[in-house]
DNA sequence: AATTTAAATTCGAATTGCAAATTAAATAGC
DNA sequence: GCTATTTAATTTGCAATTCGAATTTAAATT
């Protein structure tokens, strides 16, 4: 294989060129790739013809850096030339999110979705219905799509589309993928929630610069996903990266999966809220998300033993992450969250306590940032998830309507 | 670049293919790669004259399976056409192992070497003499050689050939490789021992046959070696993949990094000994392995105290190991060891315990082996690293003698 | 010795990537 | 206003290379 493919491979890298660094002109892919710029040129009229990529008009305005010469014309990803949806099935809503093949927004969309676990087919009916409500929303109809990206909670195996196990479906082991593949006739692409955020980082983000970083997320579990060499890495199984369920402790604090001594049974929420009430504190509250705020704030406000329930989340977070770093010494660690519920896990103290926590060589620490986002983070990586499989694909097709 | 080197690529495809699959017909090759058998013909052609491969002469016995019409024509790596040297400097002796191009040891030799650290001009000379050594036992000499691969304990980061610390050298930050390179004048390529065994295990071990596994070693500190889709992972500051000093508990035994509750603290020789003797138990003896072996005998026997600490060795191991397969979810763990001192940590109720502490889905958990191995392994994964090397050299190669 | 079978090779066609030459579009200088 | 200069993009012709089909080769069978 990989043979007598040159001319798609040459494609390939162009296109994705053009993706990565925006509006190009040919001289600098052909500087950047390598390629010359004769096939520069052949390559990128193919890509023109197919309607791929497009030429940017030179605003006489814009152009700031008058030189002299042949002035260089920009190429740039046909935005309308494929439209694509992103979903994230989440406990309480789906949210979905249209992008145009540049990766822009075009419309988002959340609809209400019964909390616990439904079956497979409902799921499947609820999502052909909101992807109407989303489509409709700019004048277009499903089978307009070009790819679907869905992602939901729970063990995915994102290779062939196989939900092992989701807080939002009642069946175990089930290929949702081709299900919806199926009831929607558009390419569907399913993945774990916690690879689409890094997927967001990779294709929108902080990531967009890195080759090999890790995103952590703290929703009510704790997720990672973690891109090695510009891919994500799925494990062989499909469902590597389980970050929340690395043990931290031995014999240690009971975890919503039956083990002990998981991380998230230390630093998630409920694990938060089990402490606290243990001891007799803030039993009374209803909401689990109020009773978190509360310990917290009677953390900072200097209650001794809230203070000692929240340090040790902190604590074991630093190790967890710490213990990352060894095994696998990124570039960048992103901590990515869209509630700031969990700011204490990401305060200065845990950084600090995790960079103390690594092999110390002559070689500064990998980067921690720090990323807070919207609620449609998910569905835009659902998106971004997609989009790179519509790229490949439409890097790969034969031209046969040429005139 | 890639582009324009599909001659370059189809010698690389098929030298490799050749190397993987042993003797093995043409017709399999273009099998096997998808490239024609036109093409096949050709590149084995400059193959065969470049003398990096031959033709195995048809046995007319061996062939069992007597078909009709033109039989099958093997080719098989010339053995005789590169020779490499693998070096491992280990805290008491150089270890060096003489290969040809298929892999096969020709020679070996093991010199005594001073304990504790020395400078980096020594160690050169130390090693230049051993190779010398090595080589005058084939009649050859090290201008003979095409590549030297050098692995040694410490903090190595592979890509430029640094040596951040290493119990052997006293310099730290120092460029070995440049070093050996400059003073052999033959192509030299430094790693991390614990990579190696990984790149033995890749090359001539139970790895052939996986893209992603992992391997560990305990020596007296705890090592791991990654493989990721077929390659050595390093991470970005080429040196991930610390597995001993990973945290398995929070404040716990202190390790002789300087840090708390890393898994060496826990499991290493020195470890044992330690807490054995802080209960004053067994400190009459000098040696830290017979101490080591006492102690685990005394475990054996029903020793409830000797039983407590090796237990603990072992839940710290297997949590150790869950951490890793929560993370990559590998098809594969090989524990490897030279000196089967540590049985204890490589028994069946430490995996079993593994097993129980992984994230558990409806799929088999990764293969556990055991690997025990002679002292030869770490030079022999040496040379398998540097043959890496070798042999992209020698399909990149331009060929200019041609008659 | 003729036939059958399968592997390897040869040959001509087609692709295609590149260097060099050419064209295009702008500015600088007079 | 005209020409020279500069830089980007395109065109052209060539050389490399892969592939399918046809051919040759080397054995086993008949």
């Amino acid at each position: 294989m990989a043979f007598g493919h040159q001319r798609e491979q040459g494609r390939h890298i162009l296109l994705r060129e053009i993706e990565r660094r925006g509006p190009i002109p040919r001289i600098d892919l052909s500087q950047n790739t390598g390629i010359s710029r004769a096939t520069v040129t052949t390559v990128t009229a193919e890509l023109l013809c197919d309607g791929l990529i497009e030429e940017i008009p030179r605003d006489s305005e814009s152009a700031t850096d008058m030189k002299r010469g042949r002035p260089r014309v920009d190429l740039k990803i046909a935005s309308g030339a494929h439209l694509v949806a992103g979903i994230k099935v989440s406990g309480h809503s789906i949210s979905l999110m249209l992008v145009d093949f540049e990766g822009t927004q075009i419309a988002e969309l959340e609809v209400p979705f019964l909390d616990g676990p439904t079956s497979c087919v409902r799921l499947t009916e609820q999502i052909a219905h909101a992807l109407d409500g989303l489509t409709a929303l700019v004048g277009k109809a499903v089978h307009d799509l070009s790819g679907i990206g869905v992602g939901l909670s729970g063990v995915v195996d994102a290779a062939n589309g196989t939900v092992y196990w989701s807080p939002s479906l009642e069946e175990r082991n089930i290929n949702l993928r081709d299900k919806l593949n199926q009831e929607l006739g558009v390419p569907t692409f399913l993945d774990n929630d916690a690879n689409l955020v890094a997927m967001a980082e990779k294709t929108f983000g902080l990531g967009r610069d890195h080759s090999d970083f890790i995103v952590v997320t703290i929703e009510s579990g704790v997720g990672m996903g973690l891109v090695i060499n510009g891919q994500i890495y799925r494990g062989t199984r499909g469902c590597g990266a389980e970050f929340g369920h690395t043990k931290v402790q031995l014999e240690g604090a009971l975890c919503r999966c039956g083990q002990r001594g998981c991380l998230e049974a230390y630093v998630a929420d409920y694990a938060l809220v089990r402490e606290a009430a243990s001891i007799g504190f803030l039993d009374l509250d209803q909401s689990i998300e109020s009773r978190v705020s509360r310990l917290l704030t009677a953390a900072k406000d200097g209650d001794p033993t809230a203070k000692t329930i929240v340090d040790r989340a902190g604590r074991m977070f630093a190790l967890g992450l710490a213990n990352l770093v060894n095994v696998f010494d990124p570039q960048l660690i992103i901590l990515a969250g869209e509630q700031m519920q969990f700011d204490h896990l990401y305060a200065k103290d845990v950084i600090e306590d995790m960079r103390k926590s690594i092999v110390q060589i002559d070689k500064p620490p990998p980067d921690v940032v720090i990323h807070k986002w919207d609620n449609l983070m998910w569905a835009r990586g659902a998106a971004a998830y997609a989009l790179d499989f519509v790229f490949d694909m439409a890097a790969k097709e034969v031209r046969e309507d040429v005139g």
